[in-house]
DNA sequence: GTGGATAGTTGACTCCGTCAAGTTTTAGCG
DNA sequence: CGCTAAAACTTGACGGAGTCAACTATCCAC
């Protein structure tokens, strides 16, 4: 519906505005007198790769070559730099004297301290979901921009709620499966937890950036098989080969866990996640209807088998 | 620990810096040549309040009387605004003329449109997940300045597995309860669901400027008594009255549907929990000591019987 | 009506930011 | 080797951004 759209794009304006006023607020504390803002940002930009010619700097800021030639002009005047001469006669390498150092601790400290003033009323929890909602709003508008480092992590506090928050927010989306889903979910995670021994069972986090991105569970289904269950990697974080990190983390635990293999039961119209139990291996061994969802669903039960000599199977 | 700190600090820089880059791009993007940045925000202001004096707009917008002043003339004479004369004859109130407004719609448009295609890619949820982390951001960082609308709507999908995390990560954090109680709260919403009856039982969700920021269960006890569970409110959405007008709406709710009263469960040791119930006229019944979380903890049963004269006891 | 505050204007100044026209050096090519 | 195009800056010119201080006109309270 074009309406939510609006809604949403009013919303996100409205934060512009904000967070436009706020850096301001925060530039005009910190920066004191001494620098401008775009001093800043070239000082900054200096600092962090030190011996660096105007032309680098002009296209990693953005900034026209003559005004950018001014400012440095004007640095130099100020005796925070020095220009060398380099290979290329042309180019007047940029490095920062004792002074300019100086002036940049003194400005890095004021920034720091005026967000820890910011921040200071959050406790820890607080500030690391302020930090992930920020990660997130970046990996929403910039998805190429956001650095995407990925990290496997073991499961904590809150960590299984969250996935069935996802499961069932997630599957009520794109299939209409509700309320029902998601006691199934509470369910299995109940299950997991009263029944959870460390050497046989498991839960993982896949972090993108900080931000949870997504998971898989294993747990003990008896017969020397493990389970795998409520497998789930954020839309935003696809096409990373999260889930195949995932699945190889709890393959390897599971096959020093002392498995025999893995079962696993998946939905016949979730084609990418078929896609990737085929390619770890896995074998498709029945498929079967049911009707907890409210209407017929048709799922698959798939399997690994472990053989001991050998190959992993881990792709891409 | 203050390494934590540090490390949040260096995110968020990094954010800041992120994010001014992205609103500069955007500004560049819509406002063509029409308008320059600190115009674009005046317009909008003057559209927003339209008979406007300027002494408004400066402290609106934190600008400068005499660089307000120019930039007024500008506009004057592009004929974009009429200046009247109010009450006060040293005020020279601010209208648009059809030009003006002609000249903000297009802008607006241009606006919306750089803006919808950056989420273009992003379906509802995704956007409305954007939107959310937004508001987070700017709850955490300007409590005071944020909207404040509170908001009581019924549960959706997700909204119990948010609860389950949300309760997991708070009493872990605060109280070291961990694992269990997790496991206690899927259970509980397990139970909720498959008992589920619209006309007996219910779950609230409390949103703050559209951020989820409390919760409230009420299911079915038998015996004629509602029962009480997973009462929550995010610690930055405090001193909201949140908790109050949950709990007016269960009441009044378990009233509607029949039942003769209301039982809950809740730790000696939450103290602004036990003021809450007690605000509202619940009654202490009695105390037990259990041992589901690892220590022995100190749990209290309250309940409220519902007289049929009347008062529904709500205060604040 | 007088003194102090309020609404707004104007001048002067510095920095921001862009465009176009330079200078010096380099790299490629015949 | 010399010529040319391009790169790495620099400089001039210009208008807007943003601040400060001085100014006018009006209002309000006593």
């Amino acid at each position: 519906m074009n309406h939510d759209l609006d809604v949403s794009i009013a919303q996100i304006r409205n934060f512009n505005r904000y967070y436009t006023q706020l850096i301001g607020a925060l530039n005009a504390d910190f920066l004191g007198s001494e620098l401008t803002m775009p001093e800043a940002r070239l000082l900054y930009e200096i600092v962090s790769s030190e011996p660096v010619s105007a032309t680098v700097l002009q296209d990693r800021l953005g900034m026209d070559a003559g005004y950018l030639s001014r400012i440095i002009a004007r640095f130099e005047k100020r005796g925070w730099i020095v220009r060398g001469r380099g290979e290329d006669a042309r180019a007047r390498p940029i490095s920062l004297t004792q002074d300019g150092a100086e002036l940049f601790a003194r400005v890095d400290v004021r920034q720091r301290d005026a967000l820890a003033q910011l921040v200071s009323e959050l406790d820890r929890g607080e500030r690391e979901d302020l930090v992930r909602s920020m990660a997130r709003v970046r990996l929403y508008l910039s998805p190429d921009l956001a650095p995407g480092d990925v990290r496997i992590r073991n499961f904590r506090s809150g960590d299984l709620g969250w996935m069935i928050q996802r499961q069932a927010q997630f599957y009520d989306a794109h299939y209409g499966w509700g309320l029902q889903l998601e006691a199934t979910a509470a369910e299995i995670v109940t299950n997991f937890v009263r029944q959870y021994d460390p050497a046989r069972s498991h839960c993982w986090i896949a972090e993108l950036d900080g931000v949870m991105a997504g998971s898989l569970m294993l747990s003990d289904e008896g017969e020397d098989l493990a389970r795998l269950r409520l497998v789930f990697v954020e839309p935003f974080a696809r096409k990373r080969g999260i889930a195949d990190q995932l699945l190889a983390e709890a393959t390897s635990f599971a096959q020093n866990a002392g498995h025999r293999g893995i079962r696993l039961w998946t939905h016949t119209v979730l084609d990418a996640a078929r896609r990737l139990y085929a390619r770890h291996e896995f074998v498709q061994v029945n498929t079967a209807t049911h009707y907890e969802f409210g209407e017929p669903v048709e799922g698959e039960t798939w399997e690994l088998r472990f053989s001991d000599c050998g190959s992993k199977g881990q792709s891409k």
